[in-house]
DNA sequence: CCCATTATACCGACCATCCGGTATGCTTGC
DNA sequence: GCAAGCATACCGGATGGTCGGTATAATGGG
């Protein structure tokens, strides 16, 4: 079934094809009690086919999070988000960006690598150091705006853009915590509307106001939001 | 073994010692990784008196969920950052506190509810639930002082007591995602510093410099303070 | 006060199923 | 013909859960 193979077609993708279907999987039921069957069953592959490509459960762990690395780094890079001339607008527009693609069902818009993490990394390393690679190194795509924004504005403080770049990631995955815990995207969004806020106010911009449009949130639009 | 029991004594704790014994396992391997078996010989007791004191593993789950609950709401009711006379002191000294208890092992200072709920926020939804209690019960301890400190300090803004309360949490959450992957509880308590920096600039206080004394730290506080 | 009844707490053997992993062999493209 | 890619059959152990039984404590009637 599913295996009409005939000629080429088709013969050679049973790697991606599972590594594909763990990322809904594992974000769906969790790496453990994801069974190798399940993997399979889903690719519509055998267990021989699994472990031809995969050493074990682990290594299909570590190469799912690689995976999603891959495809996450593409799909950001690919994003309207970086279009703004000015850094701290790119950051904002992140934000923003993050926020939009939280979709009704939670499992769809959630992360992979840091579902996982939460549950092997004591056990697995590998799979551990693997998750941890796709979320600094996402966090590290956001370093130059944040840096180069800082430099802009003159801003001189007692944090580092790395660490800011690391909080966007905190929070991201905080949001995605208390959304799955009460079942409703909203909460993930209002995670990220108190970010959107913390990052305006640490340079200094107000926000744009939700019902005037027209003047777009130029870059140094007045001081800090919160009326008295 | 480990039940030296002849009279009545020790005799009925076994329910006791499962669920404290659940929160380290759990914390430590996941929910779905983590066996009957393996509770009860970390607890001492033989499987009998699991399914004596519990349907099913997932039942277990919403007990151990349950007793979380109940001990750190003990727990943080009982800490020291309910002290200070002025609301907002009360609430930077709860992250305070909550960056003071992370230990250099993170699976100590981990959250069993934050771990199980993403594990089985759709697989069991009524683990899920017991977690959303936990989490969402401890925000509300927050909310009164909040809304007391904005209050106080006539703060009119787009967010809430509720929401900001639950922004704590979100915080707390992901700093501990990232110190997992990170291995490292540093992250953690970095993402608490830019918790209690946003704050702090929510309420336009400056922080208490660490060196330098008086003046604010960023241009941006300066912009940024509502009233000094 | 004594004894019968019942409820609670727990034990440990047992079971059906599932799970990760292996051994082997077939097919297809080069 | 020879790897690479994949299928099928199978294995031993682990897993969640069941069941009959035991020891102890609470209850209550005569």
């Amino acid at each position: 079934m599913s295996r009409p193979t005939k000629l080429h077609p088709d013969r050679g993708d049973a790697r991606r094809r599972l590594l594909e279907e763990a990322v809904d999987v594992i974000r769906a039921k969790g790496f453990a009690a994801t069974s190798v069957d399940d993997l399979c069953r889903a690719a519509g592959v055998t267990k021989g086919a699994f472990f031809h490509h995969f050493a074990s459960k682990e290594a299909l762990g570590v190469a799912a999070a690689e995976h999603w690395a891959e495809t996450t780094t593409a799909f950001f890079a690919a994003a309207p988000y970086h279009e703004p001339a000015d850094p701290l607008d790119r950051v904002l527009a992140y934000v923003a960006f993050r926020k939009a693609i939280v979709s009704d069902d939670i499992t769809d818009s959630s992360c992979l690598v840091g579902t996982m993490v939460q549950e092997v990394h004591q056990s697995a390393p590998a799979i551990r150091d693997a998750c941890a690679a796709s979320i600094f190194g996402h966090a590290g795509t956001l370093e130059a705006d944040i840096r180069q924004a800082m430099a802009e504005r003159g801003i001189v403080a007692d944090w580092t853009a790395e660490s800011l770049a690391r909080q966007t990631q905190a929070v991201v995955q905080g949001a995605l915590v208390l959304a799955k815990a009460g079942d409703d995207p909203v909460l993930a969004r209002d995670s990220l509307d108190h970010l959107d806020r913390y990052i305006r106010l640490l340079f200094g911009v107000a926000a744009p106001g939700p019902d005037r449009t027209g003047e777009a949130h130029t870059p140094a639009t007045v001081a800090a939001g919160v009326p008295a």
